[in-house]
DNA sequence: CCGTACTTGTTGAGAGTTCAACCAACTGCT
DNA sequence: AGCAGTTGGTTGAACTCTCAACAAGTACGG
């Protein structure tokens, strides 16, 4: 055969149009988010967790499954907004081999002052571009992508589904 | 104020679940694009452009409009899969300071042995898991996000719309 | 206990991306 | 013709991410 075997046409467009729109979407917010607060938004979102737990902390392993990243990744992540003095670690007391992050004030101080001009640029960008049927439509849709997907995820590391960090 | 300015409860899960499903669904392709095709979905980008231009060619300030590159990346790029022996450069006759891109046959080759497996995952990850009904409501919400955001870098750099090239 | 297997987290090297700076060539205007 | 401003493309440095390798700790079966 000469050539590949492609979507559907309509397939095609769908997905073209998709690809074309996470693509502008997340690059225009990563760009807005590193001009404004410095840090790229896989790092707003790991300061966006740690100040939603408890003492502002998490283990490094909990944090990685919550923002989807892998530990390395997460490490050098970390490491950076350590240097910063946004995010600190100590010895987790319960695994020696564990380590927690913690969310320092001034870390938590840049999330505040950044986290107003990002949230207006997803409801700028995001939001206001749907109808409120769509942004209904949206979610089941992200819901469905992510089920087989995240179930693949735990089922590859883990055999029983891992219990209480399904948190959301 | 104590907490910086969240989104609505409502808001807030369609944008975790959007997040989330984005980015589940372009690491897993990037992923098996890397481990199958030893390229990266940018790149890959890259070469179904090239594919399907006439000549199996383009400027390279035309791919990287297509592929939503910055020219830096786009040079970058094509400079890697130039070492490769997959695309070659060469001078635009017409303008002398343009490169011109082509796809070599090695090029040609590699997509088409990439491409069934890439489209496979596409399906299995993202079609297969959406009513045909979602599927209409994604690219129609797709579109949505995407026209103020493209018009937005059109009206950057260039106030009349541009015309020939908004192709598909 | 002991040894094997798994988990946690870090590290360093390699690859991709971004950003600013730069040169060369084209455009439009006078 | 000449000049200012724009466009096309590349480069190098800084940064992020990935991947494989590793050290250290935990879990568990014998």
């Amino acid at each position: 055969m000469a050539e590949p075997r492609w979507l559907e046409a309509d397939e095609q467009r769908t997905w073209r149009a998709f690809l074309g729109a996470t693509q502008l979407l997340f690059d225009r917010l990563d760009r807005e988010l590193q001009r404004d607060a410095g840090i790229p938004h896989a790092y707003y979102e790991i300061l966006v967790w740690l100040s939603e737990s408890p003492e502002r902390s998490l283990r490094m392993s909990d944090l990685a499954r919550r923002t989807r990243s892998s530990r390395s990744r997460l490490s050098h992540a970390v490491a950076r907004l350590e240097e910063r003095g946004w995010v600190t670690r100590r010895d987790c007391p319960t695994d020696k081999r564990g380590q927690i992050a913690t969310l320092t004030d001034d870390g938590y101080a840049a999330l505040t002052a950044a986290a107003p001009g990002h949230v207006d640029g997803v409801r700028a960008h995001l939001f206001d571009a749907l109808s409120p049927e769509q942004v209904r439509q949206l979610r089941q849709i992200s819901e469905a992508i992510m089920r087989p997907l995240a179930a693949d995820d735990t089922a590859v590391t883990a055999p029983p589904p891992a219990d209480g960090d399904r948190t959301r």
